[in-house]
RNA sequence: GGUCCCAUCGUCUAGAGGCCUAGGACACAUCCCUUUCACGGAUGCGACAGGGGUUCAAAUCCCCUUGGGACUACCA
């Protein structure tokens, strides 16, 4: 046995990959990292109802693409495979068994009805629901009628009573009474193991020695560590983080918008940026450089260090940071994820060179790539609608500055991008000495006219990429329409 | 109801008894730069939940209160 770090991600495919669990993945895999370990994935899906292959496909393409690679998982497989849950179920009750065996559980025949009546006894009274143990003691006799009756029995394990310690390694020591948790069910009824159950022998087969989750599973851990020591297994250490909540505090949700990674890429967000965020929910680097790659966060690390309150999730700073993100990228790369976003336009019209061109002067205020579709309608179609720029146009000063537009524009040659630049710096420096329009009101017109727009990209860049014809069409019918 | 966790600017956080008249980032405001929007730069606004202790000294340790969260299944 070897001292050798492993951690696990242990989603259960009952939904797409929930941002959440992408913090847990990453900060097991940052541990791993950190420590030369084992970054483990295992697929949950004991619970056959709500468990789909689409979801296990976006768990494993929502993993890849965050860049959590892990090294033993159901695709590539492992030495303590299978990876998946729903392949093991002829494991769990053999260790189910051995429990038996040795006296820490014992069968339950008690129906549902009875359970609820228990239950609501101990509501009305103000008690903490405990299973009575009941069924801890049946004779033979009476196991033999009920299974006669066609009563099938649930496994429960045997609670020690007893003050259960131990230490957290994000919330420190962490102490439970025993005697308030009850005989819950490993095995039910229908043969499958519960989830506290099957974890505990998964990650103990699979050696896991860190297991680091959110602290949702903070009670499960008292149950979960009484099972290791009954059946004389190593107890893995534990750390459990914040969660993380929407900004109304509550449980971060469908109704917030955004809830699995999948759905923050649709709307327009990096993977990088994500994971870089979600980082910093709980943690924080030492130089207080707050842009990351995974692997730089790796080398900074410290797990002791992960703040163990709730954090909440606001779009403010994810949306600047993945502008920041944004404004970085390689601008192929960027055009590649741009493309998908801009749905409705004929891309033909723009060869990739101008394309690229396009999306290298449009990036810049982009807080997600979805934005980049309001971004550049005037870099598509002959025309342009003049609607939002009438007033503007229809002035002595624009007619003035187009008609000097006009004229230049003609002479072009428009891959001579410095030529159009100084010509038009000399434009407006001509105007302003002329006529004392400012710089930006002469830039006006002109953007005006060829976007119908006060506001976009850089005026030199657009022309590049639209072309003498377009932007000399596009002058003509803005100039025929000034009435002054 | 019970058990457990948590508590520094609006948000994410730095802070492990004196370095704190509490630092940074986002957001917001103002200014500068500028062909627009933006980017960038500068400045500003802005917090130790409250109350008790411990100590020469507390944001930091302890207790109580308050507030938030999680769990309370034969779901995972």
């Amino acid at each position: 046995m070897s001292d050798k770090v492993r951690v696990r991600i242990a989603p259960s495919p009952s939904g797409n990959l929930h941002i959440g669990t992408a913090r847990t993945a990453l900060f097991n895999y940052l541990y791993a990292k950190k420590t030369g370990g084992t970054f483990v994935l295992r697929i949950e899906d004991t619970d056959a109802e709500r468990t789909e292959q689409a979801y296990v496909d976006n768990i494993f393409d929502s993993l890849k693409a965050l860049g959590l690679n892990w090294d033993e998982g159901p695709d590539v497989g492992g030495e303590y495979g299978p990876y998946t849950q729903s392949q093991r179920f002829d494991i769990y009750p053999k260790y189910a068994q051995i429990l038996l065996d040795k006296g820490y559980a014992y069968e339950c025949f008690c129906t549902n009805e009875e359970l609820e009546h228990e239950k609501e006894e101990a509501v009305k009274n103000h008690k903490p629901y405990v299973y009575s143990r009941k069924c801890l003691d049946i004779t033979p006799e009476q196991r033999e009628q009920y299974i006669k009756e066609g009563r099938k029995p649930s496994i429960r394990f045997k609670v020690e009573h007893k003050e259960l310690v131990f230490n957290d390694m994000v919330k420190g020591e962490l102490k439970f009474d025993t005697s308030l948790i009850g005989d819950f069910v490993i095995m039910k009824s229908n043969g499958a193991p519960t989830y506290n159950f099957a974890v505990v022998i998964d990650d103990m087969l699979m050696k896991i020695s860190h297991i680091i989750r959110g602290e949702d599973h903070i009670s499960n851990t008292p149950k979960q560590i009484l099972i290791y020591e009954a059946l004389g297994a190593k107890v893995p250490e534990f750390g459990h983080l914040g969660m993380i909540l929407a900004p109304d505090r509550s449980k971060l949700s469908k109704r917030h918008g955004a809830t699995a990674v999948s759905d923050f890429v649709k709307e327009g967000y990096l993977t990088d940026a994500l994971i870089n965020f979600v980082a910093l929910l709980g943690w924080a680097p030492s130089d207080s450089v707050e842009i990351k790659t995974v692997d730089e966060i790796a080398q900074d690390f410290r797990i002791n260090e992960i703040s163990s309150s709730n954090s909440i999730f606001e779009y403010d700073k994810l949306n600047w940071m993945n502008g920041q993100y944004i404004k970085k990228m390689d601008i192929s790369k960027l055009t590649d994820m741009i493309i998908p976003f801009l749905e409705g336009y004929d891309l033909s019209e723009l060869s990739r060179e101008k394309l690229e061109k396009m999306v290298e002067i449009t990036r810049e205020p982009l807080t997600t790539l979805k934005e980049i579709k309001d971004a550049v309608p005037y870099f598509f179609g002959e025309h342009v609608p003049l609607d939002e720029v009438k007033e503007l146009l229809n002035t002595e000063l624009s007619k003035n500055v187009l008609n000097k537009f006009l004229t230049l524009a003609q002479g072009w040659d428009f891959s001579d991008e410095e030529k159009i630049h100084n010509d038009l710096a000399d434009l407006r420096t001509e105007f302003k000495e002329k006529y004392g329009y400012k710089p930006k009101e002469t830039m006006w017109a002109i953007r005006g006219a060829i976007t119908g727009r006060t506001r976009g990209a850089d005026m030199v860049g657009i022309l590049t990429v639209i072309g003498k014809e377009k932007t000399i069409l596009r002058t003509k019918e803005a100039l025929s329409t000034i009435k002054v």
